[in-house]
DNA sequence: CATCGTTGGATTGTTGAACGATACTTCAAT
DNA sequence: ATTGAAGTATCGTTCAACAATCCAACGATG
């Protein structure tokens, strides 16, 4: 068993009384989660229960529990009789995840009239990690802090599901920059649209921030798409 | 043969209920779901295992897996060597339900400048199936009738995804009202606020028919969590 | 009488093995 | 090359067992 414990708690934020003491396979989901996110598993690998129980330690009926999680959160596909894969999106599902993104991360921001200094904080320090990633020319890190930046983004709603549900939305999007293995290019512009749209938020003018962010899906989008169907029609 | 036939003959020979599904436990899990919807089983219940997976003729793990499912849709809460219960949800709950259904039902709406035939079709039998149920004086048809409207102003958008969470929400709204046992005069007011949206909607202005909405969200979020607190209080 | 360990029973957590069902592979025959 | 028929690998599901934990009943102590 080499799975160490010292995970953060980014579901809630808040440090729970008790110890977070989750079932075996919550922790393995967790384990997988991580692994998928930074791109241990290429999208589409099909995922042998015999390998993985064998080798995270657990019982094939312990794993499964985990992988109907995953599953659910659309990080695996399930094919009867044929076994769990890693998510392989399609173009369509970059549009639809960027519809998703709107939807959520547009109103958050643009009502955000009065938000919670401590959400505030929390965007302006993704853009501080994201720009010092950029300084350590670490472009996972920086990739890794530019979702930050959006989670946090949709956090201005203050709402436990809406963020989970961005959660889960920001992880299929990781499993899009797999897809297509270039994680440089297509965060480094946005550091700069990052910054402003902290600036305009903390300035107390979210509308502004909420016109800028919109523009900044949209291109970002278009990027997305256009590099991705060219991919596909070469596939 | 099909693959149910397969099922039926393996076991006792038992009439099934269970509905045609890739998976037992997802199978499993759509029948729990639409029993906790319908109300079976009451808010923060506990769900033994050994009863249910002998009521529905399945094994205990096939019966986790499917609770796994519903623990992640938040119909079930799990806590650890306790067991599974049936959501509890509280006024905080409900707040931050409806702070979802805004985000996720108002840009729908607002952006149906030119929306697809057949989801605004959707709608409006929706406000038809639910005046029809009224009429009937079937209560609970009139809920759920409630529920489909609001899940095709959702579908307004076109997204999968978002769609999913929508109905996610609903779900967990109706065990909301299953913890105040009185769908009438909850749902009752609002069908000619439907019948209206829809019209405002079909006549093609989404910017009317969203603010609309708006007023009825936050009059119905108003008499729930009121009626809710009071309750609580009581409790 | 109230409070606090102790104990025993009940339920969940997890494992391992077993076997049917299905998809994939191999290979022979046309 | 195509088809079709074993054979194999893997998944789907069940079962039985045991450890871990909770809970209620009980009794001891003050």
């Amino acid at each position: 068993m080499t799975a160490t414990d010292a995970r953060a708690d980014r579901s809630t934020g808040r440090t729970r009384l008790l110890p977070p003491m989750p079932t075996q396979a919550e922790r393995v989901a967790e384990l997988l989660r991580e692994s998928l996110i930074d791109g241990v598993y290429p999208p589409g690998r099909r995922l042998s229960e015999e390998r993985l129980c064998e080798e995270l330690g657990v019982s094939r009926n312990t794993l499964r529990e985990a992988f109907r999680l995953l599953v659910r959160e659309r990080l695996l596909v399930h094919q009867m009789h044929r076994g769990v894969f890693v998510g392989l999106p399609t173009s369509d599902d970059v549009r639809d995840l960027f519809k998703a993104r709107r939807t959520l991360e547009l109103p958050a921001l643009r009502e955000a009239t009065a938000p919670a200094e401590e959400a505030v904080r929390l965007v302006g320090a993704a853009v501080d990690e994201g720009e010092a990633a950029r300084e350590r020319e670490d472009w996972w890190r920086m990739g890794t802090a530019n979702m930050r930046f959006h989670q946090a983004v949709a956090g201005l709603s203050e709402s436990a599901r809406l963020n989970e549900f961005m959660s889960q939305v920001l992880a299929e999007t990781r499993l899009v920059f797999h897809v297509m293995d270039a994680p440089r290019e297509f965060h480094a512009p946005y550091l700069d649209w990052n910054r402003r749209i902290h600036m305009l938020l903390a300035s107390g003018d979210p509308r502004r921030a909420a016109e800028e962010l919109a523009t900044y899906l949209d291109t970002s989008e278009d990027q997305l798409v256009t590099a991705f169907t060219a991919m596909e029609e070469r596939a």
